[in-house]
DNA sequence: AAGCCCCTCAACCGCAAGTAC
DNA sequence: AGTACTTGCGGTTGAGGGGCT
């Protein structure tokens, strides 16, 4: 297996901080060439960096929607709630919490987080083996897989392949067929449901969690700015979700309908 | 003032998964 | 199908700063 650090071409051979002057060098270079093409980023930016390295700069740093500063109550609050489905995917847990990095939830569950988990180990809902402390509830993992969309039949270069993290996030509409099935956990475990089939699943996901009782249906919800009836629900704050967005919060949270998620949240 | 310890967080490493050829 | 390469993630490291003795 093809491995890769990148000591050998940071050309310093140490770990080095970044200087005002690079990273102006990569603002410059990402606001010309856009995100993304990693490889070519040290080049265009005339840095003597490597992709990866540039990367991260970009990403914990130097990205303009990152949040600096104090975690509020509130975001320590979703950390916590978050780690306790999650795990550790600090990925997922900053896609969750507005400006803030992976990097940032990370260190800040290391540094004061965990601690504080482990001042309370009767706490029913984590346990301490070896030291670490391991979430004992179910653990959302959805797992990385792709699906091709309608091939492009006029852009040859059009690669049109869309990601599992991607549809997470859509307005689905899947097409008619498509397995479902809810794994032990009561989780989402391969394929998606389709559009027809969202109240079975939706049903077999609540037979599964008998505390789970899903209202309003997504599909009960039309978008309002197409009229159309999509694959959308409404949280509490009248933000439209994904419906998958929406079995994670009810996993999180508890039901939309009770006051169970505000309840905790204060 | 010097030395030590601890904490924070930016930065690096190694790996898994996806993509290109 | 196999291999090389790219991307992104989680774990770990280490520089720097603050507090204490």
């Amino acid at each position: 297996m093809h491995t890769e650090g990148c000591s050998s071409t940071y050309g310093r051979g140490e770990k080095s901080a970044w200087t005002r002057e690079e990273d102006i060098l990569l603002k410059k270079c990402i606001d010309k060439y856009g995100e993304g093409k990693w490889q070519l980023a040290p080049s265009r930016a005339g840095l003597n960096r490597c992709r990866k390295s540039c990367r991260l700069r970009w990403m914990n740093y130097l990205k303009p929607d990152i949040k600096r500063g104090e975690f509020t109550a509130d975001e320590v609050a979703l950390i916590l709630r978050l780690h306790k489905l999650l795990g550790n995917r600090w990925a997922m847990i900053a896609g969750r919490i507005p400006g803030r990095t992976a990097n940032d939830v990370k260190n800040y569950w290391n540094t004061h987080l965990r601690k504080k988990v482990a001042l309370f180990p009767h706490d029913k809902n984590t346990k301490n083996t070896n030291n670490d402390i391991i979430a004992k509830s179910n653990v959302f993992k959805p797992r990385p897989r792709t699906f091709k969309k309608q091939p492009s039949l006029t852009n040859k270069n059009n690669k049109d392949t869309k990601y599992w993290w991607e549809s997470l996030l859509d307005d689905i509409t899947f097409d008619d067929g498509v397995a479902n099935s809810v794994s032990s956990t009561g989780l989402l475990d391969h394929g998606q449901p389709n559009n027809g089939n969202i109240a079975n699943f939706l049903s077999e996901l609540e037979a599964d969690q008998p505390a789970l009782s899903i209202s309003p249906r997504p599909t009960d919800i039309t978008d309002s700015a197409t009229s159309t009836c999509v694959n959308l629900v409404e949280d509490d704050y009248g933000h439209q979700n994904s419906w998958t967005d929406f079995i994670m919060d009810v996993e999180l949270w508890g039901l939309p309908s009770t006051d169970q998620g505000n309840a905790e949240m204060q």
